[in-house]
DNA sequence: TCTGGGGTCCTAGGACCC
DNA sequence: TCTGGGGTCCTAGGACCC
């Protein structure tokens, strides 16, 4: 093993969502454009516009807001399933021209092109450019790429010149390029952490620099032992291509307060199914099954119980039934979630119940292959 | 202005076991 | 009578990310 600095890209598509209805739809190039929920329905904006964002425009903010900012936005829908599909082939796509991809989010992906130098004369950055440029011509997605000899200083870095940049962190020069940005950009420094250091007057990565150890770590905990090492330069550098899902949730948010029980019991059994199904078509079974209240107020409550591993939509309605009337204290509902976690494989069965469930487990599948041909209301697990 | 939905990770206290 | 320590699991809540 070399002791070399590795190289990290980090490639960020801009406004992704927009540019994706901007394919489906050209006359929205060019105009500030948003994807979200609809005003009246306490919708919130999930991508912007850089036209949009010129007037203050931001993700997650409550698209009633959005418009008052700018009367002339145009508030589209999202097609959340198109999103993943077109992220997945630019993974593969990207796959062909870096020998590791972590694709970290939908709309974020990892290269590490450490040792590709030959490839491209030992131009890196041009690599990165006629990247972007591939990205460009051939999904009609704009976006930005940072070099670095890390994934966080990659991510931080990029940042700096988004859309449609180009940065290149040279080794050795890592904190000198973080030291005047703010140290809000650090990921995972959110508006809590930010308020903190800045109540200690640490409103810059430089100020953090030049704080010790542990003047951080007693200001923040374990996480400051992070956020020291980023500030001087330092990040993760292993790319996560075997990612698994921990958690299976699906929460709504009512466009009116749930007064009643029995409604919400009702919309309960509809979220029950939805995250039975998925789990069921990912073979797995689930332990863990949380239950979340949200209220007018926006106070959230949230219980959960640890039972034997199951992936049968009338067992764990009963078990989220319980937790829900348990949790409910009577207000009118304003989001209503159901979240399932610590899964096993499907197939620790004991054995006394092994042919029964195999019975159990073909109809379930078959009502799955139902839902999936002619829609999720064709069919419903009874729970009586 | 009135705040989505899908995730991850961390902390902290209590139960329980050895 | 008063009092251990460590490890692990479960639960609730919070911060953060896209």
């Amino acid at each position: 093993m070399s002791n070399r600095p590795k190289q990290i890209a980090h490639l960020d598509l801009d406004c992704f969502f927009v540019s994706v209805e901007r394919i489906k739809d050209p006359g929205l190039r060019g105009k500030p454009v948003a994807v979200g929920g609809s005003p009246q329905g306490r919708g919130v904006v999930t991508s912007a516009s850089y036209e949009a964002r010129a007037f203050g425009v931001r993700s997650a903010m409550p698209a009633g807001q959005a418009l008052r900012l700018c009367p002339q936005l145009i508030l589209v829908r999202g097609h959340h399933r198109e999103y993943g599909e077109i992220s997945e082939r630019l993974c593969t796509r990207l796959q062909e021209l870096a020998p590791v991809v972590e694709r970290a989010s939908i709309d974020e992906f990892y290269l590490d092109l450490t040792g590709c130098e030959g490839l491209c004369k030992g131009d890196l950055g041009g690599f990165i450019r006629t990247m972007q440029r591939l990205v460009l011509e051939e999904f009609s997605l704009p976006c930005s790429i940072a070099l670095a000899t890390n994934k966080t200083l990659a991510k931080i870095a990029v940042g700096t010149v988004k859309p449609a940049g180009i940065c290149v962190v040279p080794a050795g020069q890592e904190a000198e390029f973080l030291a005047p940005l703010p140290v809000g950009v650090i990921p995972g420094v959110g508006v809590k952490t930010e308020a903190r250091l800045l109540s200690r007057g640490i409103r810059t990565v430089r100020d953090m620099q030049q704080r010790t150890l542990e003047d951080i770590t007693k200001l923040l905990g374990a996480h400051g032992q992070w956020l020291h090492d980023v500030a001087h330069g330092r990040g993760s550098e292993e790319l996560v291509t075997n990612w698994t899902r921990k958690s299976i949730s699906k929460a709504e948010t009512f466009s009116k307060d749930l007064a009643t029980m029995a409604e919400l019991e009702e919309e309960l059994h509809l979220l029950v199914e939805d995250v039975c199904s998925t789990l069921r078509s990912k073979g797995w079974k689930t332990q863990t099954i949380q239950v979340k209240i949200r209220y007018h107020d926006f106070s959230t409550f949230t219980t959960a119980h640890t039972v034997e591993g199951t992936n049968d939509d009338p067992v764990v309605y009963r078990e989220a039934r319980e937790l829900l009337h348990h949790l409910h204290d009577g207000r009118p509902v304003r989001l209503l979630g159901v979240h399932l976690s610590n899964f096993t494989s499907g197939e620790q069965l004991s054995l006394d119940f092994a042919d029964h469930d195999k019975g159990r487990q073909k109809m379930l599948k078959a009502v799955d292959d139902l839902r999936a041909r002619f829609g999720d209301d064709v069919i419903h697990v009874g729970h009586a």
